[in-house]
DNA sequence: CCCGGCTCTTTTGTATACCAAAAATAGATT
DNA sequence: AATCTATTTTTGGTATACAAAAGAGCCGGG
């Protein structure tokens, strides 16, 4: 389990740090409340303090981690609250982006790799890949929000969906079959370039997830 | 204009950074597309280059700025798009915190604040102290958001709130008179715990903005 | 036994000096 | 004038050092 980074890397060394710690904390290797100390992770990492640093920043950033002056940075908790807010904000933007997406269709742009990740997630299913199902249909919320063209919204929705991925995670989903018809039929709205259909179709997706990831959460919470 | 940070000041010196170059971008000191060079900024202000490097980063996440890897930081170039793109999140985002205001209200939360702010708004007005004004009808916004309590609404609106300051500063609003009798009626929406009522008007208010600014940053913009 | 204060240690936040490699720039050449 | 080349800048990163704050442990008193 060596997770020495290779010296000569090209690639920022911070953005290494970024995604290693990142992956710690999804997988569940740091546990939730754990100190994460900048001379700790530079001696694993085999780097100097700036990159952790930077990678620390942008995990706040992201809300994996909280820091506080002076007393450094701590694996968040994660709450039934903060799920719950994910969740609404989730709707704010998500339900916009795919009005937004089926309007930009309407009017011309191209939005096949839409299908293209369904027919992925039939074969995931199919083959029983679960990680490939669990990734590729973040990929199809990500490809909405991406279809909307507002780069703002991007950049808004990119942390939320840093956080689904964790508590996902945690909490196990629904029956994938049922999450696939749902994403199928919202597909067809966006491609078909029916803007309100896609709205209402992508708010009731969001909202069927709240209470499954709800209950799946507040039992590894408190065993 | 010595803008040297003293040397015992308990703030932390990255934040200083931050706030100082923040003030010179939305001030037009420092005019878009021009380069931030590290060194500069840590001779300006006479602090190293890691609290430079640590308020850059943030600069960026905040949308003030864009890095490209190994050319540094450079101001961001504004265009309408950008305008357009933030008008339509916050239509999604405070809206929603509208909605949440007014419904948290009706719970009990207490809300007086507002009621206060639109009281100095009131006072600012007839004293003609303009950035004042503008201060205050931030506040306002900020404080439904807060209102709304949903932490990461909160967060995520925070970046929108810093943009709108700067575009704000280049294109000149509509008339404050207006705006305030439009903000009082969205406080009695929320204070009275109505809902929908606020949603509307939040939608409203936030829409009949965008048009000024528009008109206004594309005039600053090609001379 | 618990509490408040007193060291001692750890960790952050920052400074300084330095380096390799990529960009920008200036210069030389065709 | 345009292109290739050499020189300087600038970034991203390392290593090391240090003051000051936070935390841990210890000690004595109620």
């Amino acid at each position: 389990m060596s997770e020495t980074l290779t010296a000569r890397d090209d690639e920022a060394r911070a953005e290494q740090v970024y995604q290693l710690v990142l992956e710690g904390i999804v997988a569940g290797r740091y546990e939730q409340g754990v100190r994460l100390r900048e001379r700790e992770l530079s001696e694993l990492y085999n780097v100097s303090r700036i990159p952790v640093r930077e990678a620390i920043q942008r995990l706040e950033q992201d809300g994996f981690v909280e820091t506080f002056p002076r007393r450094g940075a701590v694996v968040r908790q994660l709450t039934l609250t903060d799920v719950n807010e994910l969740f609404d904000v989730r709707l704010c933007l998500e339900t916009f982006a795919a009005r937004m997406a089926a309007v930009r269709v309407a009017a011309g742009e191209p939005g096949s790799r839409l299908q293209e990740l369904l027919d992925d997630t039939r074969q995931a299913i199919d083959d029983d890949r679960t990680d490939d199902v669990v990734r590729l249909s973040a990929a199809f919320h990500a490809e909405i929000v991406r279809l909307s063209g507002n780069r703002l919204l991007i950049e808004s929705v990119k942390p939320l969906f840093g956080r689904m991925r964790w508590i996902f995670g945690l909490a196990h989903n629904r029956s994938n079959e049922l999450q696939r018809d749902e994403h199928m039929e919202l597909c067809n709205a966006i491609l078909g370039g029916k803007a309100d259909l896609a709205y209402t179709l992508a708010y009731s997706h969001i909202e069927l997830g709240r209470e499954p990831v709800l209950m799946g959460l507040a039992q590894t919470l408190e065993p």
